[in-house]
DNA sequence: TATTGTTATACTCTATAACTATA
DNA sequence: TATAGTTATAGAGTATAACAATA
């Protein structure tokens, strides 16, 4: 049977670019969850401290506009982070109006660790697309992304 | 100790696969929705009505099981897409306890209309992937999904 | 006893609106 | 007036447990 472009098969799930998208998202943050479940933080958490630890982002509102949510997402994460004791809020001078973000000494450790962990699962579920697979893979979604205006 | 921005174990945002797997699916999904409120449906029911379509599951607990979500998700799912008159129970006459899934004729056509649309999104983000990238990109998810034992 | 669909319920992530304290 | 953080609340989407009908 001849399949013309706009003739619309009818396609498998694992044809469609929004269902590997999202079940691949879904299996490499299970993983890397349980992987550090070791050191008391979830995923969620170790893309919260690498926006501090990279320095993008001060304030609750920076942080939370370089991951793409609500400020409000924000204040239930770093209540829980804080409590951990791995990252503080301190009144900026400033402008008092802002808390200032920052890790703390042991939040600095708990990160490099996590994120060598985190590295680590990504290395293996990328293992099987080549040498130059999880760059070229990278580039593909940044692409994606900015093609779709984010 | 400090961590900077130089720091090679501190990543960009858009170096991390998770965030990249995450806000991709994101966007992907939302110009998905946005174009098929013209059909009433969103991606999640296109994604419901294409197992349907493509014989890959007749019961609403094999649908469950070829998106990868519980069976009780798929009632409320089933239950507005019926309403809509574009998918019909019946009962199984070998086995009534189950439900056979089938498309209505409506549902047919509004099936490869939205069909058409959603690959007409995705063919448009992955543009500039080159002629053949959104192939590379799809093998590349499945590649990481099979790694993960998904 | 086991299974299918269903209901009730709860948990997570997200957002909007309104409050407070500052600016 | 406007902004940063917070709280209250609500809406998706998901799951578990228990129930009725059926196997």
């Amino acid at each position: 049977m001849a399949t013309r472009p706009s003739d619309p098969a009818v396609r498998a799930p694992d044809e469609v670019v929004g269902y590997l998208l999202k079940h691949a998202h879904l299996a490499l943050e299970e993983r890397t969850n349980t992987t550090l479940a070791a050191d008391g933080i979830t995923a969620r958490d170790l893309g919260v401290m690498r926006v501090i630890a990279a320095g993008a982002a001060r304030s609750q509102q920076e942080i939370a506009a370089v991951l793409g949510v609500d400020r409000t997402s924000m204040v239930a994460v770093l209540d829980a982070l804080e409590a951990a004791g791995v990252v503080a809020r301190r009144p900026s001078e400033r402008d008092r109006r802002r808390n200032v973000i920052e890790l703390t000494d042991a939040g600095r450790e708990t990160f490099l660790r996590a994120e060598r962990r985190s590295i680590e699962v990504e290395e293996q579920l990328t293992e099987p697309l080549g040498p130059d697979g999880a760059q070229r893979l990278r580039a593909a979604l940044r692409a994606l992304l900015e093609a779709a205006g984010g």
